[in-house]
DNA sequence: GCGGGGTGCTTGCAAAAGTTATCAACTCGA
DNA sequence: TCGAGTTGATAACTTTTGCAAGCACCCCGC
């Protein structure tokens, strides 16, 4: 068993708790923005309850943060991954590629970078 | 609006079953990477269940495709970033590559791609 | 004093998520 | 042709999510 149990994630509960309260928003005013309850909202940020992916994405949006920011933080997408867009980030992204195919995409992108920089 | 209730996702079903599939993986296979049970991972897959964060994330791990494109499939994270910067137009204009270079990698690419559609 | 309206928090309960045990259909040796 | 092993799907069940309705508290007008 490895999908990390949903064990009630108190940093990310108290990082949206700060960020509400940067935004001067009471529970009640949040949860409406974000279409779900005061009291569910309580909850999620005193770490009781695990909210699941559609109502993350609702508070990004009604925090006004990038959903990448609250996933980084509920420690669900890595922190660096969302930015630049070079080769490898396309190849990693595209969904049309078998695990093995983009492994060999990478490698013969990274081996011409190589040879290129030998030969300056 | 609110927290778009739980609609099954057809759509995110498919394709984790094409991933899954292009990396010749069984249900049970990929449900044990992932720390899921098998029946659950088949439920996802036809759109019974609406898989949480967690969940998610396991699956982008085991399926060894970003977070991020996961997430834009199941309509959770806009797709901005992905859409716009396939693999090909990354090849491009990637500004270390040879001519030719370019052209291996993405006639790589587009082989991939057509191998994947008729082995189908 | 007595409301009313604001705050956050708790408590049941319906509805989903997720599991275990099982199924029929298929393949592969013997 | 007979198991033995694997495939994806289903049934019945437990656990968690998420909400409606309430709690106690505080502040301001009357």
């Amino acid at each position: 068993m490895s999908a990390k149990r949903s064990g009630p994630d108190v940093g990310l509960g108290e990082f949206i708790r700060r960020q509400r309260e940067l935004g001067h928003l009471s529970v009640r005013q949040l949860a409406d923005v974000c279409g779900i309850s005061n009291a569910y909202l309580s909850q999620i940020e005193r770490g009781l309850r695990n909210p699941s992916s559609f109502v993350l994405k609702a508070l990004a949006d009604g925090l006004e943060l990038s959903a990448e920011t609250l996933y980084a933080q509920a420690g669900i997408l890595d922190p660096s991954d969302g930015e630049a867009s070079g080769v490898v980030e396309a190849v990693r992204r595209d969904p049309y590629l078998s695990a093995r195919q983009r492994e060999m995409l990478v490698e013969m992108y990274e081996s011409f970078r190589k040879v290129n920089d030998a030969a300056d």
